[in-house]
RNA sequence: GGUCGCGUAGCUCAGCUGGAUAGAGCAUCUGCCUUCUAAGCAGACGGUCAGAGGUUCGAAUCCUCUCGCGAUCACCA
């Protein structure tokens, strides 16, 4: 039940009688909290439509509003704006039917509802996952969540760039000082393991460089025939002609990547549906270049290269094939695009998680669906989010300046870990619980710090600035959780229905006014791809609870009745506050 | 240079398709632990919404220009 649009089907119901006209475009807001009232009508927009001051329009609609609709009981009017009074009575009403709802703002999908890839993470191979992938991962994770709470079927996915020069540098680095050794024997993550011969190999090739340089040849020269590169060149000749020694040695070392990186997606609380490798993808695409040459949308130029013009659409020339008639990137990503829809067919649309630097290449990409005549291509979307910059400027793995991912999670829960002995709240704790709940709460705060912001804005972070764990934060709202379960399990008290007569304060509710809001922060998510609304949503309600619930005693009141409702309340505020932070991805604990 | 995005309090950010006196958190200062968990609550301080025009009853929000920051414009991925 949304009581804004039921307002406003009330009030173009008013327009149509009274003036035989048509209005749909309402402003229904919640009031301002200065002003008496829980909702307002602005009535501005309609001054022209009926040709009247604003202050007599204004009374008709409170007057109309209050005649016709139960829940209006009275109205104050200040210019053009009528605030209503909304009685108790639906609030509690409201407040029995969501306690009956177990899964109160999601909408359930069918098997028949529309199903959506989202496509994130998509690291490559030869590193650790940083800062950057964790902010992919996180939105990507939540957009998942959300989509599916909006009653779509999600399939979560990646592409993984798993070939390439960079994965041959490892390799050769590898080969050269890694003595044979594995991941296990240093006892180290696969992919860190694999990350150190990255950056090994860019030294050695920086060392060589200059060496070549010293004994006299020129720049460019020695930067292209540097041994070490010479021969990852070589091996990635090898790897493409299908060698089976390298690829074997390939496989293994990709392996272990993989491992390392199952493990963070397990420390993040994330998982896939499917894995698509480059591998096995960069080869296709080819054919949908020669069917869109034969529609002529495509062209060629003399030299065999593919292209298509897009510069109608306010875009240039883009390349599809090389005159050599190897593929790229964007052939690649129509490949890819294509084979998920061969192995979805149901599929009505694709999310692609990936940074506001390849903005360009997505509107290419679907622009390039469009016109082959895709009919999903309708529902393409490019979750585009800003990059992770340092106070120093970008991040660089090669040259090391990079905020690790695993490293990140693993401190954010030592800080927690001390914060919580300096609390001293959890020492009757089992060491497992500890654990356990040091690690929900430096998770918490890791994964909402990031989810907060906007997608489309870049985040700055500052590594010796630690990760809050007051005001505006995962733990923040953890904490209003946790005190809630604690005050349930202490109630012992079963839940009846409240009478609708009920006397409700002006802060019950306002708390109970957001929680109304619920299913639509849940919908406006999804249409924005923002998690950072649902985060804005819950702070909003906890703030709201926290202050209610310092000044009002809950548990040590006579009257059944009061807490009883102060109880139910309570407990709908924590359900919510839990499913929002499921949508964002974060758990909540039972106490701290 | 072309295109796209961003610019709101000292810092980090909200502000929905234009609506009332611009909102939080952090930091600083003042109160509140004998009272269901103080990772909390109440309050104070803090703003030329980058700047200039325009559209109108009304602009942080829409349009144009300028400035600043970032991304992108490869037969790289």
């Amino acid at each position: 039940m949304n009581l804004h649009s039921l307002l406003k089907e009330k009030v173009s119901e008013f327009i149509s009688i009274e003036y035989n006209l048509n209005f749909s475009d309402l402003e229904i807001q919640s009031t301002k909290k200065d002003f008496e009232g829980d909702i307002t009508v602005v009535i501005f927009p309609l001054i022209k439509l009926l040709r009247k001051p604003p202050l007599e329009i204004g009374s008709e609609v409170g007057n109309f509003l209050v005649k016709e609709s139960k829940y209006v009981e009275s109205f104050n009017l200040i210019q053009g704006f009528v605030n209503l009074e909304i009685s108790s009575e639906f609030y509690l009403k409201f407040l029995n039917e969501a306690s009956e709802d177990d899964s109160y703002g999601f909408i359930k999908p069918k098997s028949t509802s529309p199903l959506f890839l989202v496509e994130f993470a998509s690291p490559n191979t030869n590193k650790p996952l940083h800062l950057g992938h964790i902010r992919n991962i996180l939105l990507g994770n939540s957009i998942s969540k959300i989509l599916h709470a909006n009653g779509k079927n999600v399939h979560k996915t990646q592409i993984i760039n798993d070939r390439g020069i960079h994965i041959c540098k490892s390799i050769v680095a590898w080969l050269q000082y890694g003595e044979n050794s594995t991941p296990n024997d240093h006892d180290e993550k696969g992919d860190f393991f694999v990350g150190k011969y990255y950056i090994l190999f860019d030294k050695i090739y920086k060392k060589e460089i200059s060496e070549l340089i010293n004994s006299g040849k020129d720049k460019s020269f020695a930067e292209k025939n540097a041994p070490i590169l010479l021969e990852a060149q070589d091996l990635l000749l090898k790897w493409e002609s299908g060698d089976k020694e390298v690829i074997e040695l390939w496989k293994k070392m990709n392996s272990w990547v993989y491992e390392g990186f199952e493990k963070t997606y397990n420390d993040l609380g994330v998982n896939f549906d499917s894995y698509y490798y480059e591998s096995n993808t960069y080869l296709l695409g080819k054919d949908i270049i020669s069917t869109g040459l034969k529609n002529n949308i495509f062209f060629k130029k003399d030299d065999n290269s593919v292209w298509i013009d897009l510069t109608e659409e306010g875009l240039d020339e883009k390349i599809l094939l090389r005159s050599d008639g190897t593929s790229v990137y964007m052939t690649q990503d129509l490949g890819t695009a294509l084979l998920r829809y061969k192995n979805h067919p149901k599929m009505n649309g694709m999310i692609y998680t990936v940074g506001n630097e390849q903005d360009y290449h997505f509107k290419v990409l679907f622009k390039i669906l469009n016109k082959l005549g895709f009919d999903w291509s309708q529902h393409l979307h490019h979750l585009s989010y800003g990059m992770v910059d340092l106070p120093s400027g970008k991040m660089k793995s090669r040259e090391g300046t990079v905020v690790d991912g695993d490293e990140l999670i693993s401190e954010m829960k030592l800080n927690a870990t001390e914060l919580s002995k300096e609390l001293g709240k959890i020492e009757e704790f089992t060491t497992y619980e500890k654990e356990e709940l040091n690690s929900t709460i430096g998770l918490g705060a890791l994964k909402y710090f990031i989810l907060k912001v906007d997608p489309k804005k870049r985040i700055l972070f500052d590594p010796n600035e630690s990760i809050d764990f007051n005001g505006n934060t995962g733990p923040f709202i953890q904490y209003a959780y946790a005190r809630i379960q604690s005050l349930i399990i202490k109630s012992k008290f079963s839940l009846t229905k409240i009478n609708l007569d009920f006397e409700i304060t002006q802060k019950e509710k306002n708390i109970l006014k957001q929680l109304t809001q619920f299913p639509v922060a849940i919908k406006a998510a999804g249409d924005n791809y923002s998690p950072a609304l649902i985060a804005n949503f819950t702070f909003e309600l906890v703030k709201l609870f926290n202050s209610y619930y310092q000044s009002t005693t809950i548990l040590k009141v006579n009257d059944i009745e009061i807490k009883n409702f102060r109880l139910t309340l309570s407990s709908k505020v924590g359900e919510v506050i839990k499913s929002s932070m499921k949508l964002l991805g974060v758990s909540v604990p039972n106490k701290m």
